[in-house]
DNA sequence: CATCGATGTTTGTATCTGCAACTATACACG
DNA sequence: CGTGTATAGTTGCAGATACAAACATCGATG
């Protein structure tokens, strides 16, 4: 998109934009690839997938709902409908947060758990695949730290998405 | 999402899955930032200017709608309800290629132009603004070539993304 | 020239997403 | 203890997207 890598950006505005395009279609390029291959073995989407692993890689495999939607980047209403969806699979289940009964823990059922247990080595597989078929360990490590300086950037400040209050969670998972 | 940039990523799975989370959210960030600065701005979505900036900068300011989906990481589907949308708004037509009348280019009219010649100098400072704050401009050449190659990676071969179709127009753009 | 398969685009349908409004609970204050 | 404001999450609704099927046209073949 817009005009990346085209064999004739040359001018300035071509270079100023053309850093953007690439990030936004790798970023879709991957997507859809990893999309494909999970909806077909998996029978599960990229955007369930993303918040599945979350839960699978989090101790007690629950988080708030508002920590799960600002690690997913979608909206609450966005999440709440999400959840709904993998609730209605079995995958997940809800658990209201005794120290704050506004609050719902989404949890991962044993289903999910066993479902996950076998898709991340599948999945960390191929990620693997794709991204040394592209970079050495060095470029990967360079792009990781360029990533995750702007993606630092950008969340900061922003009060639904900002991971400064990752850590500050009124009733810590699972533990009480 | 996924697991990335929580101070506790060390073991290989979360090294791996990393880069690709921060290239999601990097990739999402910058889609909200530009979005809203849009939307406010110029009464138009980041999807429907990923349309107009890709027409405008081409010569006549018209592609074909192949093309244009290829480019925007949007399948013909979605691509032909976006053209829709700004056929209404009057701000892009669609021409019918006279040399195989299944095709048919989007042309930008006038007032598409206008609004694009008034729009883009924003956004190019907006972008420019956004990555000056994190980059060095060595770093983002390095960003850039990495990204590069990672885009060319994942869209040669699929048929439907494959950019190598990209100089291969059978009935190029407004010379006929 | 008629037919058949291939290609470019559009349409039917279901799903997903976000915004704004709403409900329920918590917390501060008198 | 009652009231007012803030916060966590959900729901109604409108808009956007993809997949599959349909439609129109092209090009090859006989």
């Amino acid at each position: 998109m817009y005009y990346s890598g085209m064999g004739r950006a040359a001018t300035s505005d071509d270079d100023r934009l053309t850093t953007v395009g690439l990030l936004f279609e790798s970023s879709a390029g991957l997507r859809r690839v990893f999309h494909r291959r999970l909806e077909s073995e998996r029978a599960i989407t990229s955007q369930a997938f993303d918040v599945l692993i979350r839960l699978a890689r989090t101790p007690g495999s629950e988080l708030r709902m508002s920590e799960l939607a600002a690690q997913t980047s979608l909206t609450p209403s966005g999440l709440t409908r999400s959840v709904d969806r993998l609730q209605g699979q079995g995958l997940v289940a809800r658990r209201i947060c005794p120290e704050d009964r506004r609050g719902a823990f989404a949890v991962l059922t044993p289903e999910g758990r066993a479902l996950m247990d076998r898709a991340i080595p599948d999945h960390v597989a191929h990620v693997d695949e794709v991204l040394s078929d592209v970079f050495t360990p060095e470029e990967e490590e360079t792009l990781a730290m360029l990533l995750r300086r702007l993606r630092d950037h950008l969340y900061v400040g922003n009060p639904e998405w900002d991971p400064s209050a990752e850590g500050a969670d009124p009733c810590p998972g699972g533990a009480g």
